[in-house]
DNA sequence: GTCATGCGCAACCACTGGTTGCCTATGCGG
DNA sequence: CCGCATAGGCAACCAGTGGTTGCGCATGAC
């Protein structure tokens, strides 16, 4: 019953820095390098960097615009993130649950001896 | 509306070999570092490191016995690691849906025009 | 008592995410 | 049209992390 998880996708939302790229991204609708760098405690070159990764993984795309690289979020695959985030949480819970359901049956059975 | 997240603990469970890790003493019901390295591609040791990072998190906890460390999940505390797991998804999703919401009104009133 | 085994520690290596420095290209104002 | 300010790319470098191997120690089994 273990959800599989497309790795990639998993870890580019995986890290703080990259959810944050994407928060404001969302937020503003799209963004460059340097104005995203504008509001976030590291350089230009990393959020380059970490835009790369999010490129690879299909959740941004970019558009070369004069000399500025504008970028925007892909929400259908950004969609698709959310979905196996949410199919490995319900696993989990689903596990949890049947896991209580178990100790509260033994609990049971030991009051009953 | 950005979703506040601990984390050490998301981290935690972001890393794919941790969360095949949490799979697995879930499966189990407990685990040691010996018996978690012989079900995975990876060395004692590196189980045992990432188990250290689980138990920093407090997702797991290890009790010895006689020359083992049986480990087990600390399941209250992966539920609420799963919870920030859905926390993060639903505010993505109520994004995305907004923003769908938005440019649908968009289109409308272009045609509207 | 000896031997096998489960574990911890330390050194080492590769990769990643950050930095700085420098270069190129492009838009814009004189 | 020229020159400058600015957005961005590239490369070198550094720290932290996740993996490895090698070793020593402790403890349970025979």
């Amino acid at each position: 019953m273990t959800v599989t998880v497309d790795d990639e996708l998993w870890s580019a939302i995986g890290d703080p820095v990259r959810r944050q790229l994407l928060d404001l991204l969302l937020a503003d609708g799209s963004g460059t390098p340097t104005s995203l760098s504008d509001r976030l405690p590291i350089t230009r070159q990393a959020v380059t960097k970490q835009l790369g990764v999010l490129d690879r993984a299909g959740l941004v795309h970019a558009t070369p615009i004069g000399r500025e690289r504008r970028y925007e979020v892909d929400e259908d695959q950004l969609a698709r993130a959310v979905r196996q985030l949410n199919d490995v949480g319900r696993s989990w819970d689903a596990r949890l649950h049947r896991i209580k359901r178990i100790a509260e049956q033994i609990q049971r059975g030991q009051l009953d001896d």
